[in-house]
RNA sequence: CGGGGCGUAGCGCAGCCUGGUAGCGCACUCGGUUCGGGACCGAGGAGUCGGAGGUUCGAAUCCUCUCGCCCCGACCA
């Protein structure tokens, strides 16, 4: 084994910061040499990069393996039939990167690859004996993002672990599907991340069982709640909202007119009115995907669930109206839209219909309407949940517990696909019965290459990258200070024995100052210090820093005779 | 795709408003002094000023178009 030394490597550290990378992980993987940019979206990865995404990627390989999938590469390049058959060559639109062949042939570049798997799994599969059956692969995946960003955090060329289950019926994926979440629990907690299961959105192609991997950090796009009490969590486009108290009280008095010009948001006209935002019926102005116009009804401190909304209203999607639509329907300009003889679709949620006495858009520009009330029949409304879950609601699941909010990037995302695709491409089974059935299946990713991202994010300080031992890119830094011929064997020699007894070792070999190594070594991130000066040769010694050490001064001094067993345990340890 | 910003040496930036022929720091090369938390002195090398067109005696600077990148929103591993 040769010794990995640092002037024989590439690794092109920086000590200013790009001016383009924002986050942590992206400012800290270009400082320390691990990606640099090719384009937006497109990174190369230096071979610091490549060997955490090797350590994540192996974790991933074995922990699928051990839950019974098998590994597969698929093609990246794939002619437009597959997507074809099932539609989604037209229904993906501009994400998926489109390509000729030099024939004119359509062709495309994986997104994701149902359609393939699926298509292998029909020519082979014929009966209910080869079933079930789960198959992966670890593979570039190709999507034309509208906006790449973060460095690895969103790419339009990124590495996924993606896999397939097949089953003989909706039992048997509902198995597949809980001993894949069982493995991405084991997965995510062997790379050493904090993470949340969360109930997630399926999406359009249907599948009510869904789960995310939200790993937690604040820089994460997606926000999630969970409740303070029990293990419930879920992304807050599918949180669902506890059962509110039914509609009860109406208003003691007339509904009143009031005057309040120029007035147009919530918190203006409570601040004018003196009222209180919970108070107030927010209605804002929606229109379906089939061009119907639909008035949501919230109290006024909620914030409308569009996906919620737009199941309730039975369309596929639905966006905000325009200024335009919005003074052509109430009659008003946009602020001061109120359910109260509204000529139209309107929903309401349970706790806006709750409010005894509300406040709400008159439909005449500078004018609010006082005392309406839904028991007593002011307005006329379907009432359904369409509202987003947030801090401090009460808990569905156990009706105790409180939630709280996070912010999470999605590291995973699994769920049962049921015979979407299996039925669109005919890829069936006999039974014992001799009967023609579709397989059942459940697809499960895994964002690799985010996850370099995801953990730094959640490891790193301001001196640099704090690695937990699993994804380390090098477990040890062997740094010797000075160049003189004893030093340099003392480096190699401590090198040499930790390699042996399988430790994985950059031994600082450079003629730099101590500062340099110092700074370099803690900004890459490698767990474990080994430092040799020229005081503890003279004692035939050794420092041993940890990068995770609260007092970034402290250290072990260990003899040089029983370093290499005593940092290849403490490596080992670290390995969980 | 809507909104905002930026392209000047490998990296971070100044110069642009008020046109006059390109500069600073880091990095790099050479020499010397240093050597336990990103050293110092001296001497160097390095730039089609994103691209195209225009205005002008003269354009990094003004105008038009174009390409790229970043950030904020609607989508996703």
């Amino acid at each position: 084994m040769t010794i990995q030394r640092f002037t024989r490597a590439l690794i092109p550290t920086v000590k200013e910061t790009p001016a383009e990378a924002t986050n942590a992980s992206h400012q800290l993987l270009l400082r320390g040499g691990y990606i640099r940019q090719i384009g937006a979206g497109i990174y190369d990865f230096l071979p610091l990069g490549l060997r955490v995404l090797r350590k994540i990627e192996n974790i991933v390989r074995t922990e699928m393996d051990r839950a019974g999938a098998s590994e597969v590469l698929m093609p990246a390049m794939l002619p437009a039939e597959y997507f074809q058959e099932t539609g989604r060559w037209d229904v993906y639109g501009p994400v998926l990167l489109r390509i000729k062949d030099r024939k004119g042939g359509d062709y495309h570049l994986g997104p994701t690859h149902e359609e393939i798997i699926t298509d292998m799994v029909r020519r082979e599969v014929k009966s209910y004996r080869q079933l079930p059956l789960n198959l992966y692969q670890i593979q570039m995946k190709f999507r034309d993002e509208p906006r790449p960003r973060g460095g690895l955090m969103r790419c339009r060329e990124f590495v996924m672990k993606d896999a397939y289950s097949f089953d003989i019926d909706e039992a048997g994926a509902v198995k597949s599907y809980e001993t894949m979440r069982e493995a991405y629990r084991k997965i995510f907690t062997r790379l050493g991340l904090t993470f949340r299961i969360v109930q997630a959105d399926s999406g359009a192609i249907g599948g009510k069982t869904s789960a995310e991997f939200q790993i937690l950090a604040d820089s994460g796009e997606d926000a999630i709640v969970a409740c303070d009490n029990c293990d419930y969590a879920a992304n807050v486009e599918a949180a669902e909202v506890a059962a509110e108290p039914a509609a009860s009280g109406t208003a003691a008095g007339e509904i009143e007119k009031v005057h309040t010009p120029g007035k147009g948001g919530i918190v203006d006209v409570a601040a004018f009115l003196k009222a209180d935002v919970k108070d107030f019926l927010k209605s804002l102005l929606y229109v379906t995907d089939q061009n119907e116009l639909v008035m949501a009804c919230l109290r006024g401190d909620h914030e409308v669930n569009e996906i919620k909304l737009a199941n309730a209203v039975g369309a596929r999607e639905i966006h905000l109206a325009s200024e335009g639509d919005v003074v052509k329907a109430t009659g008003a300009k946009v602020g001061y839209a109120g359910p109260v003889k509204f000529n139209g679709r309107i929903v309401v949620d349970p706790s806006g219909a709750a409010i005894a006495s509300a406040i709400t858009g008159a439909n005449e520009t500078d004018h609010h309407i006082k005392g309406v009330s839904f028991a007593r029949g002011d307005y006329k409304a379907e009432v359904k949940g369409i509202r987003s879950a947030g801090a401090g609601d009460r808990c569905p699941q156990c009706d105790k517990g409180r939630f709280k909010a996070y912010k999470g990037i999605e590291g995973g995302h699994i769920f049962i696909l049921g015979t979407h695709y299996s039925s669109k491409m005919n890829a069936t089974y006999l039974d014992e019965k001799g009967d023609k059935k579709p397989i059942v299946m459940g697809c499960y990713g895994i964002g690799v290459s985010r996850l370099i991202a995801s953990a730094i994010e959640q490891h790193h300080d301001k001196d640099g990258i704090r690695w937990p031992m699993p994804i380390a890119p090098y477990q040890v830094v062997v740094a010797t200070l000075g160049n003189d011929a004893a030093m340099m064997e003392a480096g190699e020699k401590l090198a040499r024995e930790l390699e042996e007894r399988g430790v994985e070792v950059l031994w600082d070999d450079r003629d730099e100052r101590p500062g340099v190594k110092f700074k370099d070594a803690d900004l890459i991130g490698i767990p474990l210090r080994a430092t040799i000066g020229a005081k503890t040769l003279a004692t035939a010694s050794c420092e041993l820093k940890r990068r995770d050490s609260a007092d970034p001064k402290a250290f072990d001094l260990i003899p040089l005779a029983e370093a290499a067993d005593r940092i290849a345990a403490e490596v080992k340890k670290a390995m969980v």
